[in-house]
DNA sequence: TTGCCTGCAAAGTGTTTGCATCTAG
DNA sequence: CTAGATGCAAACACTTTGCAGGCAA
């Protein structure tokens, strides 16, 4: 199955129509390694799909989170941002240099959770983990420049 | 020592004015169990001082969080929230039902960092581990009924 | 054909800034 | 006395909504 089908297959099944746009969207988001914000993505799509509007971008994105296609992450500066959603349960290791976004699957907490709840009174029913450091590459490069 | 005369200090400390305004946040600042909005502390502060502005309540939060006095979680709704800062490392369980917050010293995310890092090559320099779930009262509530 | 989707423009909302005044140190 | 702090109002930036036309199913 190509990628372009999977992703109709995901909109599909989540009971959505399959629009154009909703496949670009999902197709740059695929792309993008690092975590972004509506405005740029939209500026990332709009090369490419002159035709797609900045309020559709915020209205799909929401739509793909509720529908779990992506993920919503904190916000960055100013505005929300979203990161591609690979996984079920997982975490995130976000580079401080360059926004990418490594994906962790394991965390181990189920039992700090348990010891938690039983010290709390708590019924812990999530939790949410991120981890921040450089990257690889950007250790590598002189400290202080960007990009 | 009073806990008044600890909020001059810790102001001082950080190398600010110690005016009424501030001692007046940080002090409701202390008393709000949950997490909060600027908005939110704003209005409970209204009601005793009238005469802080919300502009000001704005500034505080930031320049107290600069300071580690106050600590900025995750955007609640559409606006940042804060909660009361009381150790150094630590983490938070926060109840889905009134938003309290409970605060978490240990979190033995060590191995995993170094596990992470090894695996990645990232130099990993902090996390965030946020925790949810219901809390006692709120679990004894009748579910639906809020409040 | 029908109801969901899209794009535009306008309206909202939370946050920040400019400026005159005030006050802690 | 001076630099920093405050309050108000205006400015901002990001996000959402209303509506007419368009398109997937």
């Amino acid at each position: 199955m190509t990628p372009l089908e999977l992703k109709r297959r995901q909109l599909r099944g989540s009971g959505r129509k399959v629009t154009p746009q909703r496949l670009s969207i999902l197709e740059a988001v695929d792309e993008i390694q690092a975590q972004f914000t509506p405005q740029q993505l939209y500026e990332r799509l709009h090369k490419r799909h002159p035709d797609i509007g900045l309020v559709t971008v915020y209205r799909t994105l929401k739509l793909l989170d509720d529908s779990g296609l992506v993920c919503r992450m904190g916000q960055s500066g100013r505005s929300q941002s979203y990161a591609r959603r690979p996984h079920e349960h997982h975490h995130h290791l976000v580079c401080t240099g360059c926004n990418k976004v490594v994906d962790v699957a394991s965390c181990g907490l189920g039992e700090l959770g348990e010891k938690l709840a039983r010290d709390t009174g708590f019924a812990i029913s999530d939790h949410h983990l991120e981890f921040e450091g450089l990257c690889r590459q950007c250790q590598l490069a002189t400290p202080g420049e960007k990009d």
